[in-house]
DNA sequence: AACCCGGGGGG
DNA sequence: CCCCCAGGGTT
């Protein structure tokens, strides 16, 4: 089978090289080296996250934080608010973590193996693999999801894409095909060319045989099964909360804003006084009159009803947002949040744009309020 | 092994 | 609009 693992081996890297996305983090025209730091920053923000959406972030992080020095003299809260709207936020303060953690080495540089790679926070098999290879040209499989579902249709094996022995079969594939003559001295454009294909040919729905370089070494092409490679997992249940945000605006126009606490959903992210609770149909919620004492705000009035409600959908949760605004009274001294931890500040809208913010609140604190505080 | 952690795109 | 995607850490 040598044979047949040199053939798809050439032709993956032929095929990348005519076909590669052009992606800021990927030198122009594939020629010269990768840059470390770089690899480094886009494969932390590629994990759950598809390759347009970080083409849109990724500049804008490098002008912040130029370089791994930069990122490891840096404000974690401010790498947080540049990583604001991305989402998986422990992401954001693993990545800057692990430049603290480069920048103590005694050469302040990656390695390039990937077991020493792992030992950085955020950094598993395949972020390991994939820096040490794409960077450094170690000779090392990155086994994402793209890699396993190539991998599965390529041989028709008829697994889950997320069960116990895929990982292990796709990375024995991978280390195979990495051993072939016209790979050896390629690993990072090997794994790349890997990585490239299920992105945007061997896609998890309807991938486009017709345009796929394996299509004649594809074994689930063969046998027309495809669209069953990998098997389909059980859907996620999701959890129905409510959450209640409370707009306050002093006279100076400032609103009031509190930290969320430094674990779970959006930690240590900055956000509208909120309520959270559960959802349903016999779950009516907090009132008007219960919000201010449970949000410990004392001798805040809000009108009768939210004035305006909004649904966020993650993964594993659907939550049901409510606003409510009220005018800050000329007394008024809001104490810490209800779970303790729980800073709070007056800021401008100007300010709030800078911090670290999930979606949800940017939409609830940023929007043009001043029509809401007349009703 | 099971669960937690966001957000956006595709059919 | 519903359905789908998937890496790392924690327990």
């Amino acid at each position: 089978m040598a044979s047949r693992d040199s053939r798809i081996a050439r032709t993956l890297l032929e095929w990348f090289d005519a076909a590669a996305r052009d992606l800021p983090w990927r030198p122009p025209g594939r020629a010269g080296r990768r840059d470390p730091y770089h690899t480094l920053v886009s494969e932390f923000m590629l994990q759950q996250t598809q390759a347009a959406r970080v083409a849109e972030r990724f500049p804008r992080f490098l002008a912040r934080f130029p370089s791994l020095a930069h990122l490891a003299r840096a404000d974690e809260q401010d790498v947080l608010a540049e990583w604001s709207g991305l989402g998986y936020y422990a992401r954001a303060r693993n990545l800057h973590a692990a430049a603290r953690a480069v920048a103590d080495l005694p050469h302040a540089r990656l390695p390039h193996d990937p077991d020493q790679l792992t030992a950085l926070p955020g950094v598993g098999r395949y972020t390991a693999g994939a820096i040490a290879s794409l960077a450094f040209n170690t000779p090392t499989p990155a086994v994402d999801g793209n890699v396993s579902r190539v991998i599965l249709r390529l041989e028709a094996k008829d697994l889950p894409l997320a069960g116990p022995g895929t990982l292990a079969f796709a990375h024995g594939r991978a280390t195979q095909l990495l051993a072939t003559e016209p790979a050896r001295a390629s690993a990072g454009a090997l794994n790349e060319a890997l990585i490239e294909l299920g992105a945007t040919i061997c896609t998890p729905r309807s991938p486009r045989c017709e345009a796929c370089p394996l299509a004649r070494e594809c074994r689930a092409r063969k046998l027309k099964a495809q669209a069953r490679i990998p098997r389909a997992k059980p859907p996620a249940r999701q959890k129905h909360l409510r959450a209640d945000s409370v707009l306050i605006r002093d006279r100076a126009g400032r609103l009031l804003i509190e930290r969320r606490p430094r674990t779970g959903l959006w930690a240590a992210m900055w956000q509208a006084p909120t309520l959270e609770s559960p959802a349903g149909p016999d779950e009516p919620g907090p009132t008007a009159r219960q919000l201010p004492r449970l949000l410990h705000l004392p001798g805040l009035n809000l009108g009768p009803r939210p004035v305006e409600t909004f649904t966020h959908a993650t993964t594993h949760r659907l939550v049901q947002f409510r606003i409510w605004t009220a005018a800050a009274p000329r007394d008024f001294a809001p104490g810490p949040g209800p779970a303790g931890d729980q800073p709070r500040e007056w800021k401008k809208q100007d300010q709030i744009a800078m911090l670290a913010i999930s979606n949800p609140q940017r939409r609830i604190l940023l929007a043009d309020r001043d029509s809401l505080f007349d009703r």
